[in-house]
DNA sequence: ATATGTGAACCACTTCACAGCA
DNA sequence: TGCTGTGAAGTGGTTCACATAT
């Protein structure tokens, strides 16, 4: 009757399993972000406290996270940035580039297809796909719009795993279907639905219409003066 | 020595607190989407299992969920389609729009200038800013990009508290600081920056790139035969 | 029979506080 | 002295399991 069985796997980080605590995962890529700033302005190493300050998270939190990957600071000193930054790229696999398919070539899909900021954190974009088949063949950036029907090849063909789906709503369920059918194992959905997909998939949802809604949860929590005017004083 | 004091504020829902758990307040959003769709379909009652499943999140949290904001489904039956839809709204503030305030007209800016799907969904732009004083005056969608020196009357003449940041990373923490100073107590920050901001004012993060990396750590990990990990959120 | 609502148990994560080490 | 690394305590959230209501 529930939704799903859910397995109860090991889920933490057991002793012999060299996983990491999923909360740890998702805040690596903001200390990588954070070196590569930091080594460019040309420091040699770091505390836990600055690496604090540039992203937000607390300084027992950092020193915890970075603990997971093993011990790498200096008592009294801080961090080494170069070889930190190694540590950290190679335990969320950024040595080497991720091929990507990008699905949807509408405004967002096109606009993503042009960022810069993928390729320089270990993300390439090999592919834009769309099912409008008087876009193929278009330019987006440097890749020209290619059939969604020529998925499976392209998939295999140039070593995707990862898919970001950037469709309307209506049509990200079918494209999924389509793409772990193809063999990809990741999907981040730009579409405003829950994506369906067997076990072993990985799904990370991006709802930016979503994300202002919970602000305007906050928003109107703040008793905000966007009424003032009508309000007789 | 460590980051901030950080007041310990009642964080959970004290009884005469009308305050949700930050959680729940993120899955709200999802229950709307999928009621709206429901009643598209004509579904006048719906289960806390159907909600589960077109959202994702299990039937149990649906209903720990749904609880937090009174009673009002009906045992051996469900929830009321419609009635919860206007709760859930009413909870989140979306009984009426929202004006927010766009700033940065790069490739990212001006697809989600262009995206419906903000307007179905509580929020409207109603300002496109920019830097470059090049810019000003084009369109995008059905606004005029305006210059960024105008951002203090935009922001107290048209009402707005939201502000979406697509800026450069680089220009970020100054626009932010920029809107603070205007008024805004509510940013989405789509620049791949921590954004530094004073109490009260809220941030959300959204980040592609670093997305992407979190799924390229399980990508990685699913390369070995070892059980494999489920991502969450 | 069926589905909600909820205390209790459980779990993951964060923060605290300090021991350990350069 | 200064900063890391980490057990222990604390917090918030999820799941369980069942009493409760229709």
């Amino acid at each position: 009757m529930t939704i799903l069985p859910r397995r109860s796997r090991l889920t933490g980080a057991s002793s012999s399993d060299r996983g990491l605590p999923n909360a740890t995962v998702a805040r690596l890529p903001l200390y990588l972000r954070a070196l590569t700033q930091l080594r460019s302005q040309g420091s040699q190493t770091c505390s836990s406290d600055q690496l604090a300050e540039s992203t937000g998270v607390s300084s027992a939190n950092v020193r915890k996270d970075l603990s997971h990957l093993g011990s790498h600071g200096t008592r009294g000193v801080g961090y080494d940035v170069d070889h930190l930054r190694a540590e950290i790229a190679q335990a969320i696999g950024q040595t080497q580039d991720w091929n990507v398919v990008l699905v949807g070539a509408g405004n967002l899909g096109t606009a993503l297809a042009a960022y810069p900021g993928f390729t320089s954190r270990g993300s390439r974009i090999v592919a834009v796909v769309d099912a409008d088949p008087a876009r193929v063949g278009e330019q987006v950036g440097d890749l020209a719009i290619e059939s969604i029907d020529h998925l499976e090849t392209i998939i295999t063909e140039r070593a995707v795993s990862i898919a970001i789906v950037a469709t309307p709503g209506q049509a990200a369920q079918t494209v999924a279907d389509q793409l772990v059918g193809a063999g990809v194992t990741s999907i981040l959905n730009l579409a405003p639905v829950a994506l369906r997909v067997p076990e072993g998939v990985d799904v990370r949802q991006v709802d930016v219409a979503a994300e202002l809604q919970i602000l305007a949860y906050h928003e109107q929590r703040k008793g905000h003066p966007r009424e003032e005017a009508e309000v007789s004083r």
